[in-house]
DNA sequence: GACCCGTGGCC
DNA sequence: TGGCCAAGGGT
């Protein structure tokens, strides 16, 4: 399996790398909230955050939730609704409600402290491989790689790696390349020195190699071939998926508003009625015949809108329909509410819906939208 | 192993 | 402009 020109490093090699990548880091690390922490409960957070997420998207969003919730228990004991708030607009919801399930049951089953060994740790929810690996270095000290995005790539090029790196067999060869390479005294650090590396140094596109403290020891480098890697199997295009949105008013301008499914696409999220567009019918049907079964009729209107959003494997192509409520003071059907148009502006809603509250609301965005439907 | 699950920035 | 990409994990 492995290539020829691959090699491993000498156990000399191996004490270039640390040395050489701990002291490059000591220079230049960033000084990020979380770095200024060793309370495994904000580490583990911080860590869920930033899953396939950029430092600076997430540090907004760690403060305000440090702040909200500044202790494990205070996580623990607060309301789902708001710590899900807390999360909205970040994206890859399951991360949230995994993570506030994780740390009730951290509350109730360990006494409130993060378990310290890779099994306890790894069965709570939302905890792979890689998190647990940052929570028991960077917190507990412990010799468990880390392995990222950030250091396949860089590992990939070090040891000039042809493998898939989207494949999970490949992660876990990289894992034991990091296993001869974490030193005793600082595996925290020299985990987040990889992705350090990787994240300012060994980009996936420009890589500064001519700042790089590892060039030496790279063999992609010493090929002429570091955008060769890493290797990556080319993910699939999002696939097109037409739905309608309801823009569903009473008589006192308000706007009716659904929760989504507990599971799928934006599992639980609060939005405008959302339904799929199976067969070519005209939208506002769609919409009148999604609220009669609910037992909720409505009389649908004109068009208002058009929102296209692309998720990772979905592309929403959203018509934004309006309709009125026939009788809105019959009740409403579970996991629905209605909302006043003022407090719109102070809700956060998946970005989808808010683009669609933009587009209706604001006449310009509403052109641009039809223009790129042309 | 294949697919599901968001968002924003970059070139 | 749009495809690619980012401190992954669940099913």
């Amino acid at each position: 399996m492995e290539k020829s020109d691959e090699k491993q490093l000498d156990p000399e090699g191996v004490e270039q790398v640390r040395t050489k990548l701990l002291s490059w880091y000591d220079k230049n690390r960033r000084d990020l909230p979380w770095r200024r922490e060793r309370d495994p409960y904000k580490i583990w957070v911080s860590e869920v955050m930033l899953q396939q997420t950029r430092v600076d998207t997430v540090i907004p969003y760690y403060e305000r939730f440090m702040q909200r919730f500044p202790t494990l228990k205070d996580l623990a004991s607060a309301p789902e609704e708001e710590v899900i708030k807390a999360w909205e607009g970040l994206g890859y919801y399951s991360r949230v409600r995994n993570l506030h399930a994780a740390v009730r049951e951290v509350a109730e089953s360990y006494g409130g402290k993060v378990p310290d060994d890779r099994e306890a740790m790894s069965r709570l929810k939302g905890v792979g491989p890689y998190t647990v690996g940052a929570v028991l270095s960077i917190a507990y000290n412990q010799r468990v790689p880390a392995v990222d995005g950030n250091v396949m790539r860089v590992f990939s090029r070090i040891y000039a790696i042809e493998e898939d790196i989207t494949k999970a067999a490949t992660r876990r060869r990289m894992e034991a390349l990091a296993m001869d390479l974490i030193p005793e005294d600082r595996p925290g650090d020299f985990n987040q020195a990889l992705m350090e590396l990787g994240a300012l140094i060994c980009s996936p596109s420009s890589p500064a190699c001519d700042r790089c403290p590892l060039v030496r020891e790279c063999r992609a480098y010493e090929q002429g071939r570091v955008k060769d890697f890493p290797v990556k199997r080319k993910g699939k295009a999002p696939l097109p998926v037409s739905v309608v949105f309801g823009w569903v008013v009473d008589g006192e301008g308000r706007m009716l508003l659904e929760r989504r499914p507990d599971k799928g696409l934006l599992a639980g999220m609060w939005g405008l009625p959302t339904v799929e567009r199976r067969k070519d019918d005209s939208p506002q049907r769609i919409l009148e015949r999604y609220f009669a079964e609910k037992g909720f009729p409505i009389e649908p209107g004109p068009v208002l809108g058009h929102v296209e959003h692309v998720f990772s494997h979905r592309r929403w192509q959203a018509v934004v329909v309006s309709g009125r409520a026939s009788d809105a003071t019959r009740s409403l059907p579970p996991g629905w509410r209605w909302v006043a148009e003022e407090e719109l502006d102070f809700l956060a809603l998946p970005k989808v819906y808010e683009k669609a509250l933009s587009a209706v609301k604001d006449p310009v965005q509403l052109e641009l939208g039809l223009e790129v439907e042309n």
